[in-house]
DNA sequence: ATTTCTGACTGAACCGGATAAGCGTTTTCG
DNA sequence: CGAAAACGCTTATCCGGTTCAGTCAGAAAT
């Protein structure tokens, strides 16, 4: 039984397609005695518009990308892209948009899969993620005249709008809590140094210590493995840190069981902080204390955006809430100064 | 600049549409020499085929959905999701799909997402995850005709060809494994009561404790949160268990924290199984002794599946491997009978 | 040399809906 | 009361690609 289309309802109807097609958009040029009977007979043999032939006229496709590029592995453990995800979702759900998904291998494929969604007319704009320095898909999505949305900081984000938050904000005041808990040595367990936030953190951190405490920073691929590695070699070192700030949860977590496994005591002997709060944070032992911020919030804001930008809006960068410090157990004064 | 159609590439080339149709789809009917010169100009001029135009001559969509009804924050920190969708993902890719995702509340509102990704010609087939007793998708997609491939026990699925695995072999290793090591008193932290594949487990772990151990299971909603709070009662009880196993390794994990909050000795006082063995097992301490499964292969089956449904193919059901248990130091013999 | 066949290509129709313009009929207003 | 305006609906086209039924020239067969 083939799909129902205006042509039936109109012969069932009596009328001709377009006054179907009229009734159906709400636009005037029909009674509303005729139109009440199309909708009925609409509803009745359960017609649905084709996407497909809408788009032909030149409609949206009610369809944004986002490509993501990072291997499959590291994508399971990170909770921030689900959440991201689901709060994007969220805000598109209530215009009746939907989220198409690609894991790509590398920034080439990700282009790749941007230039073939829009030159097929399959998405009306995209996101962009995990930005870096001179990043190549700014100036292809440029070319592309699509829409997009960069999630991350505008300083490399050219003309796209940036949806984003102040990271070396929420580092500062991590270290002036740190700083204040008499903490003198800090390290920092980072994320991908290419990554811009990355950076930005990184320049955050070191401007925040100068002065105030010793401060060393070692980057990651953000897996639970190279934390648990990083945190290993900094606790092993002759001027071991009395406090550590993760880039992200897992890596934390994994910090936090090889202080454990070395007999120091958190937070006694070492104080850690986790950036961004899943449950994961709060479930372990001690729990941690972390840079707590609205992923989902984040990914709605970045999604209303986008939605605007579509609607031919011009949307300024917006800066989002940063990330505010939740203090919990894995956080502590240090005792006695180990100098 | 209008994106370039078969239009502008036929009069360039002199020819008719017809044949830079047939010429661009590999179809008999132009000579090669014009083919390549047609070609030739198509990827001059950047031309990309209208995705609309082609789905409006009864083409496929080449995207297939998947509507995941979990609340946000549940799917963040369970990795199974992440890991299952990367691994269709990169089945799809392969055959040019795309994925459609959204997240939704609750099945009807699955149903209708189904029904209108479906009605619009926006998908060819869908996924089911999570199945449940008496499911209402399973009738709605099978009276809406899509092809649908449930990720899930076939004893639920309908006439719907399903790709699964046997969660009770996987369960029945693990307690013979405990059994071996002395355990006689079980408890299992399950997931939500009202899935299929709990209900399995369910089953399994009776059957294969009776004569064997006592035995509890507690149902959760897989949760860190419930997962603790169900472990912190079950340490409680006058008549303690040795051993747990957990339906995913996020309640693992949990489980894991309050045992040593307890001072309970990991695995000397009690031994823990975790369901599925993400990074996170890897990283606490002791690392949790895992039923290990390949998630993006089970994923990548299931979008084969539904490949070959869409082309038209009868699937059979498919029985993944089950989960293998890979032994940590989470686990280990009872030292002394607690009896 | 005529017929037949084949390969290369074209014209027209079609998919399902949107849009512009046209055209009777009724209403409004000077 | 007659003309303009408003209404309600239709016809014609278009979107960009696919498909089917030709057409036409040249080669092979008779």
């Amino acid at each position: 039984m083939k799909r129902p289309t205006i042509a039936d309802i109109a012969s069932r109807a009596g009328v001709s397609k377009v006054a179907v097609s009229y009734a159906l958009n709400g636009q005037p040029g029909v009674s509303e005695a005729t139109r009440a009977r199309i909708v009925a007979i609409a509803e009745e043999i359960g017609w649905r518009p084709n996407s497909a032939a809408r788009a032909l006229n030149g409609a949206r496709a009610n369809t944004v990308g986002l490509a993501l590029c990072r291997p499959a592995r590291f994508l399971g453990v990170e909770p921030f892209f689900m959440e991201l995800i689901s709060g994007i979702e969220g805000e598109l759900a209530d215009h009746s948009y939907a989220l198409m998904l690609q894991v790509v291998a590398d920034h080439e494929q990700e282009i790749e899969v941007y230039r073939r969604w829009w030159g097929e007319s399959r998405t009306d704009g995209a996101f962009l993620v995990d930005l870096r320095y001179s990043d190549a898909r700014v100036p292809a999505m440029e070319q592309l005249g699509m829409p997009v949305v960069v999630i991350g900081h505008p300083a490399e984000s050219g003309p796209l709008p940036a949806v984003w938050s102040d990271d070396g904000e929420a580092i500062r005041e991590t270290i002036a809590y740190l700083v204040a808990l008499g903490h003198r040595r800090i390290a920092r367990v980072a994320g991908l140094s290419e990554l811009v936030h990355t950076a930005v953190r990184d320049q955050a951190f070191a401007e925040s210590c100068a002065g105030a405490a010793e401060h060393v920073t070692v980057h990651t691929d953000y897996t639970g493995e190279e934390g648990a590695r990083a945190t290993r070699r900094l606790l092993s070192s002759a001027a071991r840190p009395t406090a550590i700030v993760y880039d992200n949860d897992i890596m934390a977590v994994a910090g936090l069981s090889v202080a454990q496994e070395m007999r120091l005591d958190v937070p006694r002997d070492l104080s850690i902080v986790a950036w961004d709060d899943s449950p994961l944070s709060q479930v372990v032992r001690p729990p941690l204390t972390a840079l707590t911020r609205d992923i989902p919030a984040y990914g709605a804001h970045a999604a209303q955006r986008l939605l605007a930008l579509i609607a031919g809006e011009t949307v300024p960068p917006f800066e989002d809430q940063a990330a505010r410090l939740t203090p919990r157990g894995s956080t502590g004064a240090v005792l006695i100064d180990p100098r």
